[in-house]
RNA sequence: GCCCAGGUAGCUCAGUUGGUAGAGCAGCGGACUGAAAAUCCGCGUGUCGGUGGUUCAAUUCCGCCCCUGGGCA
């Protein structure tokens, strides 16, 4: 028996934080016969256990779990790069003659995940770090080099004019092009699938989070930032909810309280961008009331 | 009880030499192609504490009352 004689089927859940993802995604894994690949930004670096709600031992136990933890806190993981990886674990799933259950809250990976992504060859690392580094006005260098991509890309949004301009100088294509000569990889092309986003209401999952974060608190996420205090603020990791509020604290800047609030405030703009994103790009995501 | 300082947007406050008011934060809406738990853009009518008076006109000036904080007793 080969793969290709089955149908091969996947399903995806996808909601806010503190929506219930995981636990439906290990209910249904058992129904299913299934195996569940994360798709969650953050939850991919090895030293965040507690500040990303991974799940615990006992529920990876409960059915095969991959893509957790498997990123050190010192690399620049990527859309590109959870590609790749899904796309690998994917086939394996089936392989194995199991339904691959993709479960996270990053929007943009489940984008590259059904529409795919342009394939953009790798920049050279200088190149990189030129434009990271660099404190000028970006919005202007870009208009000289490539004004197609400047034109479409708003003056603050220094993020996205560095990814323009690492392009263009690296490969010497504007972004634009590459995007343009279509999507390379999607890994569920042919395959049979299912969309669930949970649905639960602003309040509820607002208060759900914040009691998630005291629930952290007392499960020692102080201490699982700790050790994270010496590395450049600017790698990925270093950027997921709580790590800066809580290092801010360590620090002396700021009192326990105040880190924590904030570390609220910044999940509630996530769950609120969470939402747009799905509201925008996502509507034929069937919903499911939890 | 007396004196002082305040009571303006959900919160913290600014302001109007009298022509009914605006910032930050919160909140809400939006964008999103290799950092996405990221990065960015947009949205500000509220009995200006209450009530009487002066005035063409009061949130602004005056009287009284209520509330809050501080001080004196």
């Amino acid at each position: 028996m080969t793969s290709d004689n089955l149908q091969k089927r996947a399903l995806l859940i996808a909601g806010p934080t503190a929506s219930g993802k995981s636990a439906l995604a290990v209910d249904l894994a058992r129904q299913w016969n299934g195996a569940i690949i994360n798709a969650d930004a953050s939850q991919v670096y090895g030293p965040l256990r507690i500040l990303t709600a991974r799940p615990l031992p006992g529920e990876e136990a409960a059915a095969p779990h991959s893509l957790y933890g498997h990123v050190a806190g010192t690399e620049h993981y990527s859309v590109a790069r959870w590609l790749a990886d899904a796309e690998r674990e994917i086939a394996a799933t089936w392989e194995k003659g199991l339904v691959p259950i993709i479960v996270g809250g990053t929007g943009l990976y489940f984008r590259a995940l059904e529409k795919g992504l342009a394939r953009v060859p790798d920049i050279p690392e200088g190149i990189r770090k030129f434009w990271r580094a660099c404190s000028g006005n970006l919005h202007a260098e870009l208009l000289t080099r490539d004004p197609a991509m400047a034109a479409r890309l708003l003056p603050g949004d220094r993020q996205r004019l560095t990814r323009a301009l690492e392009v263009i100088e690296g490969t010497g294509r504007s972004l634009l092009d590459w995007q343009r000569d279509g999507q390379a990889q999607a890994p569920l092309a042919g395959a049979s699938v299912d969309r669930i986003f949970m649905e639960v209401p602003r309040d509820e999952l607002y208060l759900r989070a914040e009691q998630r974060f005291d629930q952290m608190m007392r499960a020692g996420a102080l201490d699982e930032v700790r050790p994270l205090a010496g590395l450049d603020p600017l790698l990925p990791m270093m950027k997921a909810i709580g790590v800066p509020e809580l290092l801010a604290h360590l620090k002396g800047d700021i009192d326990l309280d105040a880190a924590v609030a904030r570390a609220k405030l910044a999940t509630r703009h996530y769950i609120k961008r969470q939402l747009t994103w799905w509201r925008g790009q996502m509507e034929h995501w069937r919903l499911r009331e939890e």
